[in-house]
DNA sequence: ACGGCCTTAGACAACGTTGTCAGTTCCATG
DNA sequence: CATGGAACTGACAACGTTGTCTAAGGCCGT
């Protein structure tokens, strides 16, 4: 900006005008100014405007995994929320590890982003005190901030979808219904394991925790416990998945066994997915679908509203599930076969 | 800073120099400087830190679509190589329009990011000129720049891909084979285009213009087109869908028109998609992989190198697809039946 | 012709760091 | 005891902007 100046032949400050498109200043002038940028290939150096005015226009997000579809769908609607507030965003995956989620985000507060909205991976938000001090602010999605940390928080409605879905496969006649979820530590997971117990104690039936399985979703871990599940004296008639990747994998494992010579009961499974994926349609896949670009849309709004001044108290807002059928979770229980002859 | 100094009774420097771990402090003072760090709730200002020492350590990645699976895993390699190496990352979806790719590109610049990560959208990059100039790193992923852009590159071999393919399902006795791909204007599906055309050539079929359809991945438009396609007087055997998108609104295409009274040979269609895509292998969709993880991760450290002051020649690389034969692109073709009678 | 207002322009400090250099203390050594 | 050096600490400028304040000149009304 200086070399411009010295160019132009006038003052800095005029050329901060020009570049700023500030009024004050005469055409002629702002001409030079602007031959001299383009001649010089000049760019502002946003650093420094960042460091003199206080405000960066940027916001982090954290998020769990960018790979995964439901956190890469609310990734594009805070990008785009984002872009039409003339923010920049950083983003970060935690990958479940409430270390790297605090370091991304102080990272992110070093770099003084105006506010954030993280996917919380650990239970304790403590380190965010002295941020928060300092004026950040911050939205929590999918899951809320750990205790001692008041913040506006946007969720799905887990354990209403649960329910429903719950519900929904005891409406097809089933009465052993399966709960295979996610690492009983997630708060989603935890969440939709209440929902399915209300859905079972809504209609009188017994919980049975041996039907339970809770676990991340590695596919051969997944695939022994629901063999376990399919060979035991009393097997399940349907499924209810715990998440996109729990859903997928349970499908791979149901496949596998299909062909294995143990197949059991696998074939006529009826199943209901939490989550909506790519395909469900194709495959014929009743879900509880979310809907993660509301998700963020809902956080990115709530955030910007903060950063333009709200100072209403936090809110915690519930996004609606929708169940969509499509077959599979509308299969009636197969009559029960006889495992000792099989 | 200031009010650290001053509450730990030293000066400005003696600070600095306790948070950035430099050696020649009194374990004393540096212990007092701590609890005054603790106590006030410090953190240090990295936007003041970036605009003394001239560096960012933050990289920028310009994508076409963070909710695009192909996208979301180069993403993620990306992110996992920045965090290695401790570096931050600015990302940013183009959604396939030059000027936002731009746009994006030029506030990433102005961040002075140290280095970025393209897709380009856009087929004109001479403005990044000023920014070569002022030392910016960039690579481009995906696809290569426009004209008059001298940058590393690292691309999938779409052409033997696509040739490949296309060579596999005339391996399976097909001779008429269809081309759905892309907007002819995306590199990568002019190159697939181009592939498609060796693999014809090289088993010595005529190239038929009548078999390809290009254009977006819209549902309503692929549907139309393939009822075209099917019901022509010699319709096609197979299919080879440009990319991830396409071959699953072909499916979902085909899916609809085998439901409809004008099914035709929509049933025993061979198909070979190139991309593979989650739950390929449940539907048993054969496919030519590609590796949007090695890409990211190829270009990343390509960057990398390039930052730690690597002077080599620009390079160009290209990564390997892979068929995985599923079923779908095994199929022979079905006879022909005579359609006036149908 | 003069005072006051408006437009345009520039000087200067400040944002919060870090690199450079200089100063102080203290200990070991000659 | 004097001296050299190591270890520690601090003063100061600079990074590239922008906000504030002041100055110069032209125009208007009286």
């Amino acid at each position: 900006m200086n070399d411009v100046a010295a160019a132009a032949g006038v003052a800095l400050k005029t050329v901060s005008r020009v570049v700023n498109n500030e009024p004050g200043v005469n055409a002629v002038t702002a001409g030079r100014v602007q031959e001299a940028i383009e001649r010089l290939g000049y760019r502002r150096n946003d650093s420094a405007r960042i460091l003199r005015r206080g405000r960066t226009a940027s916001i982090g997000l954290v998020i769990e995994d960018v790979a995964d579809a439901f956190y890469s769908s609310l990734s594009r609607a805070v990008e785009d929320a984002a872009l039409h507030h003339g923010y920049l965003l950083f983003t970060g995956s935690s990958r479940e590890d409430a270390a790297r989620e605090r370091d991304l985000v102080l990272a992110f507060c070093a770099r003084r982003v105006d506010g954030l909205i993280i996917v919380p991976a650990g239970s304790d938000h403590g380190y965010l005190a002295p941020e928060f001090e300092a004026g950040i602010k911050a939205v929590f999605a999918d899951r809320p901030a750990g205790a001692g940390c008041e913040a506006d928080t946007v969720l799905c409605d887990n354990a209403g979808g649960a329910r429903a879905g719950t519900a929904h496969l005891i409406a097809h006649g089933h009465r052993r219904i399966a709960f295979l979820g996610d690492s009983p530590g997630i708060f989603t997971a935890a969440e939709r394991l209440r929902g399915y117990r209300q859905g079972l104690a809504a209609a009188g039936l017994p919980y049975d925790e041996g039907l339970v399985v809770m676990g991340p979703p590695d596919p051969a871990r997944m695939r022994a416990d629901l063999t376990r599940l399919l060979t035991a004296s009393d097997p399940p008639t349907a499924l209810l998945t715990g998440n996109g990747r729990t859903t997928v994998e349970t499908l791979r494992a149901l496949a596998s066994l299909t062909d294995a010579a143990d197949a059991g009961a696998a074939g006529g499974l009826a199943l209901v997915g939490f989550d909506d994926f790519e395909l469900a349609d194709l495959l014929g896949i009743t879900v509880v679908a979310q809907d993660p670009a509301r998700l963020g849309r809902t956080a990115a709004d709530l955030l910007f509203m903060r950063l333009s001044g709200d100072e209403r108290p936090t809110s915690r807002i519930e996004i609606a599930t929708r169940l969509v059928p499509r077959g599979s979770g509308e299969r009636p229980p197969l009559p029960r076969r006889d495992r000792t002859a099989g």
